[in-house]
DNA sequence: CTGAAAGCGCTTACAG
DNA sequence: CTGAAAGCGCTTACAG
């Protein structure tokens, strides 16, 4: 029941095809399938049908040419292999695929030129829009990016300056001063920091969290208590090496990432340094990772969903109405007590 | 120095603006973009400068649908949140990007709909190839794939009878024989063994493995040794207890997969059983968090990288070569012994 | 080396 | 309710 070849010719159907088949026009063949109103019932289920027969779908390039819309969006992510991204990433495809559009993934592969290149991309194939979490934002970047006219939403990032972009993010300060906050409370003074490279905002943000509740509560962030420089967990369990090395009176550690966290926690553990009796230690992020039976790390915790879900939403807003730039929007994170944080023990 | 706005009409320049621009035919523009041989130099020059002053990108959709051929290949993935395939994407992407494609990554969402939707989606948006790895092969999806004149190669899938598609995959039959003669070779004979679905193909063939090996032992695998049904650590979890209250005498466990034998791990030490000096432990995949210091699964690891460059690879070919079909693949996984096997102590 | 013309597969005013 | 025609932005024989 295949219809395979026509007309001994093409080897799949189009519209002129089906139109011919019919002894209609292009036009009524487009508006059935269209669901167009003026076009009669009957008309329209023969339509249907031969469609059926045919096995036609209709050519998506043809169509975006004509209709200036692809219903493609575009998302890119720092890197593939990152654990952290990926609950986002499905939670904007799942809200924009309700809504009809393909998204295309785009691998930033951290490295700049790919970055440009999937920006590039993006325009040639006519996106209708783009969710962006780029790590480099050279000159060349940003004025690639105010030559488009598409309507970008950043996500996990911010614009840069002049550029009105609306972003969605997490708020890394706030949710550092959380995180602190409940450090010293459990009576901690003498706390670590181990920080992703100081090129990151989100790593800079989390740091002046750190910062800023200790001076607040009378105690200098000293230089030999923060290290900076990765975010896996090999460079979290180096990190802490030294941290510790240097230090040996810290009892608690804030890890800028929970990939550092467990660094650090296997560097404690692999030198029987009790967690935690002797030192506490908290993440962020609540990677799946930190809630497994071993590790059961105290993290603060994204909302990662959400901020997908979101950052769909404001992108659809924008394209509905391309005048329109939403408000951005930053989100909260939520302590997620687990076993890695105890009361220092009074002395 | 931006055109921005071209004759106070169009937004974006398309061939026709730099042509008239210049002073040339829109031939002559489109012959020195694509380095066509019959160009003058300084032709090729001044359609460049012309290029840059206006931003311009050629549409990728007025090009495909010309050229037949979009630069573009869909990789469907059976869910985005599992860990395993992403080493296997990226590779698939890098390899493809390459040779300058453009990769969708498809959510299969263990969801038949999902899965029809996406092939649907590359056929209008007219992809050159499509790697595949699907969990529904009903007859809808099948009768679908056998319409399709586009190259197709599976991943970690078989593809149905019939239908003349290559495919890259590990042998997870022979890779099960192997754990299981490792565990066999340290002493265990009563062995239990964590399975997928039984509705899975991969879960069957580390089945066939495991009841193989233990008859060829003159063991007999008993049903109440086996147990099936998750993929995820919970199940692993829940897997371990069931199997172990009514088989105490177990002293070694083949897990299906890293997340099970990671569940399974989890079970034993909340019951202080002590890992592997009372109860072995094998695992499948070796997915990153195998390796984590709690944990040093022994397990059989994947060849993940080289099977998506393979996969690439492949598809490349049959782009280059409609009328080829190339070999399928079945590449061998790798014994990783970590900590958690351990001879049995001859009684 | 260059240009005019046809055409890829659709949609959409415009007429009827 | 339907059809003929123009056009989206390119490429590519065909002539010159």
């Amino acid at each position: 029941m295949q219809a395979g070849f026509i007309d001994g010719g093409t080897i799949l159907a189009n519209i002129k095809d089906i139109a011919k088949h019919l002894g209609v026009s292009v036009s009524t063949v487009s508006r059935a399938m269209n669901n167009h109103p003026d076009v009669r019932q009957e008309t329209k289920l023969q339509v249907m049908e031969a469609i059926r027969y045919f096995n036609y779908r209709p050519n998506a390039l043809a169509k975006g040419l004509i209709q200036k819309k692809t219903f493609t969006i575009g998302l890119m992510v720092p890197d593939l292999s990152d654990p952290f991204p990926t609950s986002l990433s499905n939670a904007v495809e799942e809200t924009l695929f309700e809504q009809g559009y393909q998204v295309v993934f785009g691998n930033g592969n951290r490295n700049s030129e790919k970055e440009k290149q999937f920006l590039q991309s993006a325009i040639e194939r006519q996106f209708d829009g783009l969710i962006l979490t780029p790590d480099f934002l050279d000159d060349e970047f940003i004025e690639l990016l105010s030559s488009l006219e598409i309507p970008i939403v950043f996500l996990r990032r911010r614009p840069p300056e002049g550029l009105s972009i609306p972003y969605v993010d997490v708020d890394h300060y706030q949710a550092a001063t959380v995180s602190m906050n409940y450090l010293i409370e459990l009576g901690h003074r003498q706390i670590g920091f181990i920080g992703m490279p100081q090129s990151s905002f989100i790593g800079n943000e989390r740091l002046r969290g750190y910062t800023d509740v200790m001076r607040k509560n009378g105690l200098t962030p000293e230089a030999g208590h923060m290290i900076f420089g990765g975010r896996t967990i090999e460079s979290g369990r180096e990190a802490m090496g030294k941290l510790f090395g240097h230090n040996p009176d810290l009892t608690a550690v804030f890890a800028a990432n929970d990939l550092l966290g467990i660094g650090a926690l296997e560097w404690l553990a692999m030198h029987d340094i009790p967690v935690p009796e002797k030192v506490s230690v908290i993440g962020f992020d609540n990677l799946e990772y930190a809630g497994l039976y071993w590790i059961q790390l105290t993290t603060m915790e994204q909302p990662r969903r959400e901020m997908g879900r979101r950052a769909a939403q404001l992108l659809l807003q924008m394209i509905a109405d391309k005048e329109y730039t939403p408000e951005s929007e930053l989100m909260e994170a939520r302590l997620v007590i687990r076993r890695t944080c105890k009361a220092r023990l009074t002395p």
